[in-house]
DNA sequence: AATTCCAGAGAACAGTTGTTAACTGGATGA
DNA sequence: TCATCCAGTTAACAACTGTTCTCTGGAATT
């Protein structure tokens, strides 16, 4: 079924790609609501009219950032709770994984942290709406665990949400301390470590 | 000790308030890193020129807008986790504390919430610096309860730290449920409560 | 009463912004 | 081969931006 694009619709995707590129490295120091779309036209080295053939508005284009940041991660966040193991081992291979995707991706971490409360309407409800959607994977995976027997519904979406949570905060975390000393990074990895075990105590004594 | 201020400073007192509420009212729709100067004495009615009397920058604006929204908070934090009572009496009462300041102060709430991760770095830091005082006010707290016996300061910190970005959320929840019918500002109540009633089990097993 | 001070006004500056319209030239499909 | 399509260009628009310098009039100081 893999249809070879045409040298045409090729050649407008890496455009497209090269806007998307262009604008997540220029919001590293500003927030989407500042960006300009000739700034970004700037970037990447077109007229400025170009961007219409690609994007409504620059709000259109943070939308579309959220699904690169983030439409990609689902099934990691998939293995990342359903790893096998003790509960000590998949703690630190959770926060070993955000680690190394904080390090392999700082840019977009930066930008959903950014723009999930930021000054953009649509792109908040783009990025909510795909969180709701990791709760709900991991509500899904936690249900398998034989530790969420006799757990309800409500409260195994209220403990997916607070992973959720507490994932992006250690993610932020992992991003300040990106140009940190090695320490520095050593000294996060513990403080969530230790968030994380707290959580996971709480969980398996929910319901004593 | 107090000195009535002279017709001059107090007129211009006023006018910098103005311009804090001004530029608070126009956050509410985009991020500090795309508020112009010129738009905020629009909304002052005063001449473009007047900003520089108050404030160096839009940034500068940002950071007294943080001492503004945070430095009158440090007593209530104090008391919301010292407050008296059983565990879930104290748990309601703190997630119902929130509540009410997030139905008085929403755009102080709103702000906080955008530009902890923004794109300005002078307010990134200011906010980063008054949670760590927060943190540090918890812990101190935290450390007079019976239930602290045998903890590490470490641990403490820690402690504190997931307390102080817990209630971030919560505000934030209650934030885009300002709006929203009474049904689901209740829904966010019970989901915020059981949650914080999660990480009290954890830390009452902490030591096991 | 005379002098200094200073919050705010006014005008002007060079640059920037988003958006429109009409175009070009190479890929596409008949 | 020839007509159609369409990603990207060019030019122009009114409106806006931050910042400078100069000025003013009433409060503050002497």
């Amino acid at each position: 079924m893999s249809h070879t694009l045409g040298i045409r619709q090729a050649q407008k995707q890496k455009t497209r790609q090269a806007f998307l590129d262009a604008a997540l490295a220029l919001l590293e120091e500003q927030s989407l609501s500042s960006l300009g779309l000739r700034e970004v036209t700037r970037a990447v080295g077109v007229a400025p009219t170009a961007f219409y053939r690609h994007f409504r508005s620059t709000a259109d284009l943070g939308v579309a950032l959220v699904d690169e940041a983030l439409g990609s991660l689902h099934p990691m966040v998939r293995t990342t709770v359903s790893t096998t193991g003790d509960s000590e081992e998949r703690i630190t291979r959770a926060i070993e994984l955000i680690a190394r995707h904080v390090d392999a991706y700082p840019a977009h971490v930066r930008f959903i942290a950014r723009e999930r409360h930021g000054g953009v309407q649509p792109v908040r409800e783009a990025i909510r709406a795909q969180l709701a959607r990791f709760a709900e994977e991991v509500k899904t995976e936690l249900a398998k665990d034989p530790e969420a027997a006799g757990w309800s519904d409500d409260d195994l979406l209220m403990l997916a949400h607070l992973y959720v949570d507490q994932m992006l905060v250690t993610a932020s975390l992992f991003l300040e301390a990106l140009e940190a000393p090695e320490e520095e990074r050593e000294r996060v990895t513990q403080l969530a470590t230790r968030q994380l075990r707290l959580i996971s105590i709480g969980r398996s004594h929910w319901l004593d």
